[in-house]
DNA sequence: ATTTTGGGCACT
DNA sequence: GTGCCCAAAATT
C-alpha cells in the first residue's frame, strides 16, 4: 500500500497522510482531489520528511479521489512555498493557495459560451437595459460576469440575448495566446543601454541565479534594458515573469511591451475575470505563456519553464501584501530566482535603502543607467516655503506656483500638480457644533468626495451621502470641508486658471483601461493643460509638452511617525519630479512645504540622491530599524473590544525575555479600529542576527485564543497602522 | 472551516 | 426515551 503525504487546503489542517489507490500515480507535486469528511479538499503530494505530520495507521487512511490533469508543482516551487511560510510565519497551505487559480482551471478543457454587445439597436430601451448597454460596451464574457459587471441582474441580459441585443460567441476556455516575437522592433539603445542589456543577456544565457539591481533615474531607459532580457529569454523558449506594482500601470507598460514584440504579454491580477484566469494559469503552467506581466499575486505561479523575473518600480510599497499572507513581493521574487537558478530584476529609480545595501554588500549586482535618454535633462527643483509665501486664505497653492502654472498655459505647455489625497476633503465638521464625521467601522475621518456627493472611508468602504444637517445638531447647511484633498485642488485651479482645462487623474475618476486610454490620449494630444493627480500620476507616464510638477504637499508623507515615511516622500517626490521635462523642453518642479529644512526635502531639493540615502540610513541605523535591524508586529484583533484586549495582555504577558528581542506593548493599534474589528498590536525590534521569526513561532504556539480573535504575525512591516 | 458527536436539559 | 441546543472534538 502507497501512503502519501498531502499539503491539505483547509485553514486549520496542514497535513494529511492519504492512501494511494491501486492504479493511481502521482508525482511528489500533484495536484489532488482528497475526502476529507463528508467533503472533497485539494491537496498538494508533499516530500514526507519535508512535511512533519502525525502517524495515523495504515488502516484508517482514506484513499484519494483524484489526480488533477496539471503538471505536478515543480520542486523549486514547492520550496518557495516552504520558504515563504516560514520566513512570514504564515500557514503552509495559505501560500500554497496563491499558486493556484480557480477549481475550473485545474480541470481545464471545452468551451463555453460569452456574450457581447451585437450593436443593434434596442426597440425597448428599459433603464436596466441602457445601464447595461452602456456598460458592457467592448466586453465579452458569461452573463453572471457581464451582470456584475453591469450590476444588473442576468435575467435582464437573458432577456437582451432573446431580443438579438448580446450576441453568443463560442470560446476555446484555453486558446492560446499570441506569440511574442524577440526580433519585432529592435531597439535604438545608447551605448550605457546597450552595456547593460548585454550584461543581462549574458546572465540569462549563463543559466544562474544573478539578482540585479538595476537603478537609474526616471527616463533613462530601464525598460528598454530589461525588454532585451525579456528577449533573450523568449529566444531560448524560457518564461519570464514581469511584476509591476499596480494594475494601473500596465496600460501604457502594454503599449510599450507591444511596441517592442509585436503582441501583448499575458496579464495576471485581482480584477481578471474568471475565464481569463482559466485561461492565463492555464498557459503559465503549460509553459505556453511565454511573457507574464502581473501585480504581487502572479510570483507564486506555478511557471513550467521560468527563465526571468523582473521587478519593475521594485521600491513601490504595494509589494508588500498586508492581509492574508503578509509577504513582499520583492524579497520573495528573489528568494525564488534563487531557487529556480535564475535571473532577476529588481529595477528603481529610487531603491528602498534595504535593496541598495544588499547591492553595497555584493549580494546583488549593481547596474547604473546614469543618464536619462535622448539626452533629455532633469528637471530643475525648486522649494516653495509656504510659511513664507502662503496661500491666499482657504487656498492651497502658493502664488508663485499659480504663477508659473500660468505662464505655462500661455505658453502652449502642460502643468502637473500632485496630491496624495483622493476626494474633496479629508475631514468634515459641523461649524456649530464641531461634529466630526467618523467612520462606524474604523478610527478614521469620512472623506468627501463632492463629484460622486458621497462621505466615504478609504479603509473599509463605507460610504453615505452628503448629509443637508448636522446629525448631531441638526443644525442645516452648516459642514465645512478641512483640509485639501485633489478634487479641492482642481475647483482652486478652476479658479485662478478659468480658461486651463483639467484633467483629474486618482483611481477614482480612471478606473478602466478605456478612460485610462482616454486620458492619455487627451493629455499626448494636447486637450489637457493641468493634471491634478495622486500617486496614480507618478509614473509611467510620458507626456513631453509637461514642463511643470508642483507638489501641493510635501510634508503630508511625513508625518504619522512611519519607518519608511522619510523614504517614501522622497521616492513619490523624485518620481513625479521624472514627470516634467521629459521632452525637448526642460521642466520645472516645485514643491510646497512648510519644513524645508527636513533632510528630504533638503536633498530634494539639492538634487543630492546621496545625501538623502546617507542620511535615511543614520536615522534607521538609530532606531534599529531595516537594513540594521528588524521589525516585526504582532496585530490583535476581534469585534470585541474587551476580547482583543485582553488576548493581546495575554500576548505580552507571554513575551520572551531575549537580549536581541525588544517586544514594545501591547498597545491599542494606530487604527484601533478598522472594518470593525478592534485592534491592539505589539511591536517587536530584533537585531538583525536575531531568529525573530523562530521567536514568535515559539511565543504565540503555546497560547490559545478564543474564537473571534485573529492574531496576525507581519514580518518585516510596511505598514504601521 | 465544516461537520459530527455528545452532554445537559426540558418535556413526554 | 426523545428532541433540541450548544460546546467540543475530529477531519488522514
Amino acid at each position: 500500500m502507497t501512503r502519501v503525504r498531502l499539503l491539505i487546503f483547509n485553514p486549520v489542517l496542514n497535513v494529511l497522510d492519504y492512501r494511494l489507490p491501486d492504479g493511481m500515480a502521482t508525482d511528489i507535486g500533484s495536484v489532488v482531489l482528497a475526502p476529507l469528511g463528508p467533503r472533497q479538499v485539494l491537496g498538494i503530494v508533499w516530500e514526507t520528511e519535508r512535511l512533519p505530520g502525525a502517524d495515523v495507521p495504515d488502516a484508517r487512511l482514506r484513499p484519494i479521489l483524484e489526480v488533477l490533469p496539471v503538471p505536478p508543482f515543480p520542486a523549486p516551487l514547492r520550496r518557495l512555498i516552504e520558504w515563504t511560510a516560514d520566513y512570514y510565519c504564515a500557514p503552509m497551505n495559505a501560500v500554497a493557495r496563491m499558486a493556484l487559480g480557480s477549481m475550473a482551471a485545474l480541470r481545464g478543457g471545452g468551451t463555453t459560451t460569452e456574450y457581447r454587445l451585437s450593436g443593434l439597436e434596442p426597440k425597448r430601451l428599459t433603464p436596466q437595459r441602457a445601464a447595461a448597454m452602456d456598460a458592457l460596451h467592448g466586453e465579452q464574457a458569461s452573463i453572471r460576469e457581464l451582470a456584475e459587471l453591469a450590476s444588473v441582474s442576468e435575467g435582464v441580459l437573458r432577456g437582451m440575448v432573446g431580443a438579438g441585443l448580446l450576441d453568443p460567441v463560442t470560446v476555446d476556455l484555453d486558446r492560446p495566446y499570441p506569440r511574442a516575437n524577440p526580433l519585432h522592433a529592435a531597439p535604438d539603445l545608447s551605448a550605457d543601454q546597450q552595456a547593460v542589456a548585454d550584461r543581462f543577456v549574458s546572465a540569462i544565457t549563463a543559466e544562474g541565479f544573478t539578482p540585479f539591481l538595476l537603478d537609474g533615474v526616471t527616463g533613462s531607459g530601464k525598460t528598454e534594458c530589461y525588454f532585451e532580457a525579456v528577449a533573450e529569454a523568449i529566444r531560448l523558449g524560457r518564461q519570464v515573469l514581469v511584476l509591476l506594482p499596480e494594475i494601473a500601470l500596465t496600460e501604457n507598460f502594454l503599449r510599450r511591451f507591444e511596441a517592442r514584440f509585436g503582441v501583448p504579454p499575458v496579464l495576471w491580477h485581482s480584477s481578471l475575470k474568471q475565464s481569463e484566469r482559466r485561461r492565463a494559469w492555464r498557459a503559465i503552467v503549460s509553459g505556453h505563456a511565454q511573457v507574464v506581466v502581473g501585480a504581487r499575486s502572479a510570483l507564486f505561479m506555478p511557471f513550467a519553464w521560468l527563465g526571468l523575473i523582473v521587478v519593475d518600480e521594485a521600491h513601490e510599497v504595494s509589494f508588500k501584501q498586508d492581509d492574508g499572507v503578509r509577504y513582499n513581493a520583492r524579497d520573495v521574487a528573489v528568494i525564488r530566482a534563487r531557487f529556480e537558478r535564475i535571473p532577476v530584476i529588481l529595477a528603481s529609480a529610487t531603491p528602498a535603502l534595504e535593496s541598495l545595501q544588499l547591492a553595497e554588500a555584493g549580494v546583488y549586482e549593481k547596474i547604473d543607467l546614469p543618464a536619462r535618454f535622448g539626452g533629455a535633462e532633469l528637471p530643475a527643483i525648486e522649494i516653495l516655503d509656504l510659511r513664507e509665501q502662503p496661500p491666499q486664505r482657504g487656498q492651497w497653492l502658493a502664488p508663485r506656483l499659480i504663477d508659473e502654472m500660468q505662464d505655462r498655459l500661455a505658453r502652449g505647455e502642460q502643468s502637473l500638480l500632485f496630491l496624495n489625497r483622493r476626494g474633496y476633503a479629508p475631514l468634515t465638521l459641523c461649524r456649530h457644533c464641531g461634529y466630526r464625521f467618523q467612520c462606524p467601522n474604523c478610527s478614521a475621518w469620512l472623506v468627501e468626495h463632492r463629484l460622486s456627493r458621497r462621505l466615504a472611508c478609504h479603509h473599509c468602504g463605507h460610504e453615505t451621502p452628503v448629509p443637508g444637517e448636522c446629525p448631531e445638531c441638526h443644525t442645516p447647511e452648516c459642514l465645512v470641508a478641512c483640509g485639501p484633498g485633489v478634487e479641492r485642488i482642481a475647483d482652486e485651479v478652476a479658479q485662478v486658471l478659468p480658461d486651463a482645462r483639467i484633467a483629474l487623474v486618482t483611481s477614482d475618476t480612471l478606473n478602466s483601461p478605456e478612460k485610462i486610454g482616454t486620458f492619455v490620449a487627451a493629455a499626448e494630444g494636447k486637450a489637457i493643460d493641468v493634471i491634478i493627480g495622486t500617486q496614480l500620476v507618478t509614473k509611467g507616464y510620458h507626456f513631453p509638452e509637461l514642463t511643470l510638477v508642483g507638489v501641493v504637499d510635501a510634508d503630508m508623507g511625513l508625518e504619522g511617525g512611519d519607518l519608511r515615511a522619510g523614504e517614501r516622500t522622497y521616492q513619490q517626490i523624485a518620481q513625479v519630479a521624472g514627470r516634467a521635462g521629459r521632452g525637448e523642453k526642460p521642466g520645472t518642479v516645485l514643491i510646497q512645504t512648510r519644513h524645508p529644512e527636513a533632510a528630504v526635502i533638503a536633498a530634494l531639493a539639492a538634487g543630492d540622491r546621496d545625501a538623502f540615502y546617507a542620511a535615511e540610513a543614520e536615522a534607521r541605523r538609530d532606531a534599529g530599524a531595516p537594513p540594521f535591524g528588524r521589525w516585526a508586529a504582532i496585530i490583535v484583533s476581534s469585534e470585541d473590544e474587551a476580547e482583543a484586549r485582553e488576548a493581546a495582555r495575554a500576548i505580552g504577558g507571554a513575551r520572551p525575555n531575549l537580549p536581541d528581542v525588544m517586544v514594545l506593548g501591547p498597545a491599542p493599534a494606530p487604527m484601533a479600529q478598522l472594518r470593525g474589528r478592534y485592534r491592539y498590536r505589539l511591536l517587536i525590534n530584533a537585531r538583525r542576527s536575531a531568529q525573530v521569526q523562530y521567536v514568535i513561532r515559539d511565543w504565540l504556539g503555546g497560547l490559545n485564543f478564543p474564537p473571534g480573535v485573529r492574531v496576525a504575525v507581519d514580518i518585516d512591516p510596511y505598514s504601521f497602522v
